[in-house]
DNA sequence: ACTTGACTTCAAGTTGACTTGAAGTAGTAG
DNA sequence: CTACTACTTCAAGTCAACTTGAAGTCAAGT
């Protein structure tokens, strides 16, 4: 059991980070000591699969349906394999652009718009599209 | 030569999005006829690689030091081969996360925290730091 | 019992990246 | 020449994800 310092100090994350992450739904406290939030060290494990998660690009809300808001120990898997093909798409894109910026970086072409390296690098970012969910407070 | 809509309409960014991107020296227009702005072809390109900078969590600043502010041909080849080195340790992570999300997709396991796999991907979550920038306009 | 100081809540502020709206201007069709 | 419309500027608004600050509470040490 740890209290929200202590939670604070071994894992990084500042305390009114982890106030928020409660509010919005993304960890639980267990209970209350006097005042005072008291969270299960398995809270820790969760806390870098948000930070993960963000890596990643995805919103808090996007984690939060990942991770299971509740004590909900069945996770939808359908989800899940959804969401890693996601990632592994996103990481297509960065091996593009990883390999777009070292190319760059040696390339020294009078124009970029006729290099086949280049052309490659744009017609996988125009397949690019985004959303964005909002975070509420949960109740 | 281009205008607002056109450039719009070509890449699928809205002209006030376009408009923005030229305030902070993102992209730039060659002239005005009357009140409105020309932009040169080769502004696509460019909007397709700010596009990939920021799927790959780049800043618009950072976006902006990757391309080169200004009309400079010559950009710095080191940081070029230094931000890609960036966007594969990226990668590196994106990987574990996709992995771990695939393992969860399927593990069946009492407890995540004795499952190697999920070890390995709390480990590599816990290497990382972010950092921002901030966006100001050019003049 | 009293002080201390780390916790608490709640509202408001911040940042990056845009979007929206009001008010004005200018090239083009009739 | 008049209208129309798509552009223009500039200020303000929005959104996610937090941080900060004020004011209050409470457990622990003296």
């Amino acid at each position: 059991m740890l209290d929200i310092s202590e939670l604070s100090r071994e894992s990084g994350v500042p305390a009114s980070k982890l106030r928020y992450y409660e509010e919005v739904g993304l960890i639980r406290s267990i209970g209350r000591k006097g005042l005072r939030r008291v969270f299960e060290p398995d809270v820790l494990p969760r806390l870098a699969l948000i930070a993960l998660g963000q890596a990643a690009g995805f919103s808090l809300v996007e984690i939060r349906e990942m991770l299971g808001q509740e004590k909900e120990p069945s996770i939808d898997r359908n989800m899940l394999a959804a969401k890693a093909d996601a990632v592994d798409r996103h990481i297509k894109e960065l091996s593009a652009l990883r390999d777009g910026l070292r190319h760059a970086a040696t390339c020294t072409a009078p124009s970029h718009l006729e290099c086949p390296t280049f052309q490659r690098l744009m017609r996988i970012a125009l397949t690019r599209q985004g959303m964005r969910k909002k975070v509420r407070p949960t109740r």
